[in-house]
DNA sequence: TTGAAAGCGCTAACAG
DNA sequence: CTGTTAGCGCTTTCAA
């Protein structure tokens, strides 16, 4: 067996004093004597004490943990959404306990009930783009345990979100698109049925139609998020001779894809085809040519949503839902910036 | 207060049995007859009962949790490598807790700390570029949790490691651009003091000796692993006039800061200068020149570490360290592909 | 300022 | 197959 953990006990034991006096003085308890407090914690020290934050939180009936559940990591916008979460956990002195979800919706249930069962104090989730099942969402509330939902949110009422604004976003950069002099724009959109997908949607048929432009269908793809969903949706319209001259990508990787396959076929950006995407990163400086973009920025995302979850957590019951919508802003680098068709 | 959580003793209560059946049923412990176990299993649905895993963690002593400390989350190759962690954890049914340390070695142990307090069941660690003392590490080994270091490892006998062949890649890709006819080469290297960095400048400066090149001091810049890292000694040598023709950098985001700085002034990779970096990435096909590299195959090192772990874990007692070694590939792209210096 | 009593929710042994 | 007895290590009243 391992060897003995060294518990409060064994220090009030050395120290001939009781365990609730230990333990006050651990936690800086203003409750006893800064001598006996200061023994203690040189006791502490020198058998090698660290708490045990199961015993803790069971005891206490709060784990200062805050649980995350996210579609992906290896993504940019993500995993910098993430870095931001860390930090600004470790200032507010919670831990932060991430679990990825994978587009998955089964998954991010179970991770759901996982975090429930460690009585985490409060959840932060991105939902997949399939989740149409909200049941698990419901039981979080029942449980009253604080919840945000960020960016990625369900379509539900009474609930807290952290989202971009996606339609104003589409639109700022169709209508550039346009005001440029593009006619042939095309979405290759994410799933309709998740908001950002939708509002994305409409703010570019919005634009499109306050700018007395006809939408083709055939040039609204839904796929989903990723990359090869960017590259099969300009294959499909490449080989059907059906291209446009200017594509809005729902997300980075899907313009990651849609580089690929022209490069593949040999065709030019921005010259051949033009776009835009959403979502920045710092590379897309660097493409060839470099990708202008629809920023979110994460650190906003990440933020937000911390504060909205924490001010829920501390006020409890006589916290009000909240929605919070962050501007988006564009970025004009070495596409969409002007008219190549001449 | 919240609304009670349900638990075992609910449930017992409510079918006038023992709290024990109700938790053998639940655990699936064949101790129970199908017909109970049924019963239990569909009143714990109807109640909404979630296991309590802090309970459950402190009363078995166990937490079936592995943590893993990464100096870095936004950052492609450690994201890679959460991936497939996160995956492998969940086939084989662990939770991960996962702590990032953002390159400073102070936080870092703190949160190993804060690992430790959680009981996980063993560490996964990747070391901060400025980790200089291991005290922590000994802690932990004393303590007997099961621990793996990964890709950074201490300067630390007796410990588990799963690492790349830093050495020989850096020599491979040297060789390589040596072979093509480049003669002035530089390595712009993260910090000597950690495995990675030490082990690619060992397998430059072989490289060159083995080859019959001088080795120019200048043109080993110790650095970190960062963009800025990259920008700042391609600028230094560029305001010195002494840019080399080709380098190795030590890592992606280093290249990335050469790609810009290259590009703020003007040079044209790879016809102006060329490069190589360590550390693969879907995007670096897109770049322009698309950027060639040593991988090394994230998924190996996930994999290869959890093994390690868990076999760690299971033997505990008449377990031995092992030291993994994972090879590398030279992935040849746009650059590093032909002598531009004629 | 200190401590005693009581329990958080669960599981490991062992006995029936 | 079922239940009893004892905790896991800590914190929270509340009384001294």
């Amino acid at each position: 067996m391992k060897p003995q953990q060294v518990t409060l006990n064994d220090i009030a034991k050395k120290l001939g004093i009781s365990i609730i006096s230990v333990s006050k003085a651990l936690r800086g308890h203003h409750d006893i004597s800064k001598k006996t407090a200061d023994l203690i914690k040189k006791t502490a020290l020198e058998l090698g004490y660290t708490p045990n934050l199961m015993a803790r939180s069971l005891a206490s009936r709060k784990s200062n943990t805050i649980g995350i559940v996210i579609p992906q990591i290896a993504h940019h916008f993500f995993s910098s959404i993430m870095d931001h979460i860390y930090n600004y956990a470790r200032t507010n002195n919670y831990a932060i306990f991430l679990t990825v979800s994978q587009e998955n919706a089964e998954m991010q249930k179970i991770q759901i009930q996982t975090l429930l069962s460690m009585r985490v104090d409060g959840i932060i989730i991105s939902i997949t783009q399939d989740t149409t099942d909200f049941e698990i969402f419901e039981i979080v509330k029942k449980r009253q345990v604080p919840l945000v939902f960020m960016d990625r949110i369900p379509d539900m009422e009474a609930c807290n979100t952290v989202t971009v604004d996606d339609k104003g976003g589409a639109y700022k950069a169709v209508e550039h698109a346009i005001k440029l002099g593009y006619r042939k724009i095309a979405h290759f959109a994410g799933h309709a049925n998740i908001n950002i997908g939708r509002d994305r949607i409409l703010g570019f048929t919005q634009a499109m139609k306050d700018h007395g432009l006809e939408i083709n269908n055939d040039w609204i793809i839904e796929g989903d998020f990723g990359e090869k969903s960017g590259y099969d949706s300009f294959m499909k319209l490449y080989h059907e001779k059906n291209l446009p001259d200017f594509i809005l990508a729902v997300t980075y990787p899907v313009a990651i894809g849609i580089y690929m396959a022209a490069k593949e076929v040999g065709m030019k950006i921005p010259n051949d085809i033009d776009l835009i995407c959403f979502g920045n990163s710092h590379v897309q400086e660097l493409l060839s040519p470099p990708l202008s973009c629809v920023d979110q920025p994460p650190h906003e995302l990440a933020k937000k949503s911390m504060d909205l979850l924490i001010e829920n957590i501390s006020k409890n019951e006589n916290f009000k839902y909240q929605r919070v919508v962050i501007d988006t802003e564009l970025i004009l680098r070495g596409t969409c910036i002007k008219y190549n068709k001449h």
